[in-house]
DNA sequence: ACTTTCCAGTACTAAACAGTAGCGTAGTGT
DNA sequence: ACACTACGCTACTGTTTAGTACTGGAAAGT
């Protein structure tokens, strides 16, 4: 289910070898990676069993990538890059869309298994942490731009605090889903996004708290 | 820093043996297991390092947990039960005292770095699992009750959702916390803990969304 | 055709790891 | 003083691990 080839800009470098055996090696070795991570956890997942599962040489794993930690590392960059929903309807229907695209990411496989992995590796490890943010960056702008498009569009009291929308409707689903394992239902979504638009358009939830 | 001895009630049998040199191998023993998780991530920490840290004998450990998992789940069970701060003041402030609780809790050490562990290691383990969702469970629970309370008394709407009251205040904290890996300040806290309240004073949290 | 690149396979090193056995000793409760 | 219990120590087994050296063969580009 992963994408089939990670396109560039790893860190290692990537000179785009064309030949049709790198490639298969790479895609090979990337989605074994991958369901190994989901099946064992990260921290548990060998070059050894890697190997096992892709039917690829050891010494063809370490042609790619100088070492484990660097392999980890571009398997998991092939799940960043995922689909960036720019929803339609109303205000409330994108940001309803949004929240229930963020939570049924978060609590179904893969990710409901390697976010607290990638959590608990970005506490240590920098580079990690790094990639961590970014995947919590893109899930969040294209909430946040949407109530700034909504605010801009009279929709919303100019004073609104786009960030402080988009920490009440992602903070509780986000705690529900990997604090509380609670299964988050998308009515629980809905009436969320109802309760803070509701307080939204009676300007409560304000850029500064006088 | 952890308690000196784990109570009873774990699910290795606890006859309580009351001579010395069991109760200064054990606190030992823990201590060093807490450090070295800390330090070095849960599923990292290894017996020898236990050994080494603790100047206990290997055998000595082995002589009170049967296995390593064992005594990590035991050294777990330390850190537990800590403070049931019941805040005093008005239920503003008191909901405020709760919640920043929480926030530097999660966001200070050792918590901010065993808290990422724990839930990746619950993520496949249903014994950390339980333990997981009784410390989240404990966490919630005054602040749950300070909402009842003000439900009550009159301070807050019949018709209150206490739930998502706590999920709107919590789940911000913790998203910034753990998610973004924002430093949450007091400021934020007051400031969200002030909207949800307002937007609780005009009945807009209602425990079912018509 | 020919050269180059990539590959599989085997075999290896060296380290870290969980857990056990047996021994002599020293602290503990009575 | 006594029996007992827990201890430290050394040494060990067996497994898993990351990472490397080397060889012969196959597939790619030209």
């Amino acid at each position: 289910m992963p994408a089939a080839l990670a396109p560039e800009s790893t860190a290692t470098e990537q000179i785009l070898s064309r030949d049709p055996r790198t490639v298969r090696s790479r895609a090979a070795i990337l989605q074994a990676t991958v369901e190994l991570m989901v099946e064992r956890g990260v921290h548990t997942v060998s070059v050894d069993a890697i190997v096992e599962r892709s039917g690829v040489a050891k010494t063809t794993v370490y042609r790619h990538w100088p070492t484990r930690e660097a392999l980890v590392m571009a398997a998991w960059q092939t799940l960043v890059p995922t689909d960036d929903v720019d929803p339609s309807g109303t205000m409330r229907e994108q940001l309803r869309t949004l929240a229930l695209a963020f939570a049924t990411r978060i609590g179904t496989p893969p990710m409901s298994l390697l976010l607290p992995d990638l959590m608990a590796a970005s506490a240590r490890d920098p580079k990690m942490r790094a990639m961590y943010d970014e995947v919590v960056r893109s899930r969040r702008r294209p909430l946040m731009e949407t109530v700034q498009r909504g605010i801009t569009a009279g929709l919303l009291p100019p004073s609104t605090d786009a960030e402080l929308v988009s920490q009440l409707i992602l903070g509780p689903i986000a705690y529900e889903q990997l604090l509380r394992h609670a299964d988050v239902d998308p009515a629980f979504v809905d009436h969320l996004v109802s309760v803070v638009l509701e307080a939204t358009h009676h300007n409560m939830v304000r850029a500064t708290c006088d």
